[in-house]
DNA sequence: CTTACTGCAAATATTTTGCATTTGG
DNA sequence: CCAAATGCAAAATATTTGCAGTAAG
């Protein structure tokens, strides 16, 4: 897979591109959802030897790059989404922890509320909702 | 400020009272919004000597008591609020960090569709919403 | 060549845990 | 008295930083 934008985006701001933000944006697409740790993880599948610090440090970088986002998903280390994908919500289910998806027109109608009366805007790529799921609902 | 519930909803589980238990309870009470590490701080403005330990450990049983809760409000630790007050969302300005409430009645809407759609039981409790607040946006 | 980037190891920060001692009821 | 709770200090985690060596352009 290559990243077109990657090297685009790096060469505006005058940094370079490397192996390992290659891979680092390479795992977070292939995980779809992950911690820096599982980020750390999946890098090291490929190439080994990849370094804790420059995960972080990367994953701050392509933030600022505008190709990934994260999310404060609970407890624990915020979570690492690319861009293109986090058009979604969050729902954490805080009694199996399970992490699914809902369409972020749901969240229209308060979006427009909290503009209008707060002037707030929204970000809805970085929200995440807290509940029980269907799974855990006591009968 | 007398705490008629700690006392009581303890006692039904044998379990005691104790001063730092009071002290942590007093402290959610008078910081509103409080990271373990500040209710620490103001606790030991009153009564010296109170340990971390003790205070997170408290925070757990006071929110298991149904006393409190904790949002996360972005990075770092989590927050904790008396429970009474806990009926308002939070809205995190993701610039300049800022920290408003909103009424928990806008995201009826929301708190509906997803219960309807996905099964999904909202906590508006703990709810945590990013974007940029009013004073922030660029004109 | 120039200087951005990485690896490494140590420093921070945060939360948890085991155990001896204290204390509420 | 006796179990529950605290303090303490050490362990487990998670993240950051300084610096010297490596490599992108």
């Amino acid at each position: 897979m290559a990243e077109p934008g990657l090297r685009d985006e790096l060469r505006a701001r005058g940094l370079r591109l490397t192996p390992q933000r290659q891979l680092v944006l390479e795992a977070v697409h292939g995980l779809g959802h992950a911690t820096p740790d599982e980020v750390l993880a999946e890098v090291r599948r490929t190439a080994s030897g990849v370094n804790v610090s420059t995960v972080y440090r990367t994953l701050d970088l392509l933030e600022e790059l505008g190709l990934v986002t994260h999310t404060h998903l609970g407890h624990g280390s915020p979570t690492y989404h690319p861009a293109e994908a986090a058009g979604h919500l969050h729902l954490v289910c805080r009694e199996c922890g399970s992490i699914s998806e809902a369409d972020p027109e749901v969240a229209a109608p308060l979006v427009a509320r909290l503009e209008e009366r707060h002037g707030f805007a929204t970000d809805v790529r970085h929200f995440a909702i807290f509940g029980r799921c269907a799974g855990c609902a006591t009968p």
